[in-house]
DNA sequence: ATACTAAACGATAAAAGTTATCGTTCAATA
DNA sequence: TATTGAACGATAACTTTTATCGTTTAGTAT
């Protein structure tokens, strides 16, 4: 579940059992009024405006806990670092969220419906990546 | 060693204007026997067992050769550091090969197939997160 | 309101992953 | 066989993220 506009910060705060600080409210306020998936060093720049003495380290403590909050979602669940393909066949991949394996799924396996060769605003499209995400037989028996 | 061994990654470096080197030539076997989506390091540990001599920023330059040329294909086109959603809205990603520019597009507008609630192997599914990859009308004008 | 304690903070060192530099070696070609 | 640009190995540098640690602060219990 996403951000619900609506909560007033306290809430989700007591909701999370994190306290009301008034760097990590800033930080929320400001993070709500970006758009697209900054870093958090474009976070940091931002919020630095209005707290200029916060440190870097908090801004990433505080990202940290609101994904795993649920307030703010990560973009991607792959590995931060350079990972290549070994499977040769059309596949996609299947993402736990709570351990972060990633396994593939074959194409025909996930039936996927129908795709699209082009988009609006001309782009070209080459192939559709799905990621599956959710919890995996494992995570759900150990309760991580 | 054999001729008809050599035969394919030879042709498969002329093709794309690469010189055959000894390192170069294990590293694509070695990779080519492994399975799931090693990180670089992974695939140095491997490779170090026949060529111990070779360097890490060898693996790393020959991972982005294999890569640009097509031989083998990156897991994620995302970015490597974290970043976070800040569309409340259920969307999906548009990603460009080229530019590696992402951009959402909306649950709704995709028109995606049926999903599913569960996988084999007993994996509940939370969503589905989709990269559509292609190329965007300003890469496929400035041919970059 | 005050004191107490755990959480959060800022500064910064350290770790992890990747890229750049540079002198040496080697594959392609002529 | 000689030449030359590409590729190599070693390693420094850089980027991103995490860990450490002393200080400050929010939550709460008095």
């Amino acid at each position: 579940m996403l951000v619900n506009e609506t909560k007033p910060f306290r809430e989700l705060c007591r909701e999370n059992g994190i306290a009301v600080t008034h760097q990590r409210q800033v930080l929320y306020e400001t993070m709500k009024t970006m758009h697209g998936h900054p870093s958090p060093e474009e976070v940091y720049a931002r919020v630095k405006k209005k707290v200029p003495a916060i440190s870097l380290a908090t801004v990433y403590k505080n990202i940290h806990i609101f994904v795993e909050s649920g307030v703010f979602r990560e973009v991607s669940l792959h590995h931060g670092s350079v990972r290549v393909e070994m499977n040769g066949e059309p596949h996609h991949h299947v993402v736990c969220s709570k351990c972060r394996k990633i396994t593939d799924i074959g194409e025909k396996e996930l039936g996927l419906g129908a795709k699209r060769s082009r988009l609006p605003g001309g782009f070209l499209v080459e192939r559709y990546a799905v990621d599956v995400i959710g919890v995996c037989a494992k995570c759900q028996k150990s309760d991580c």
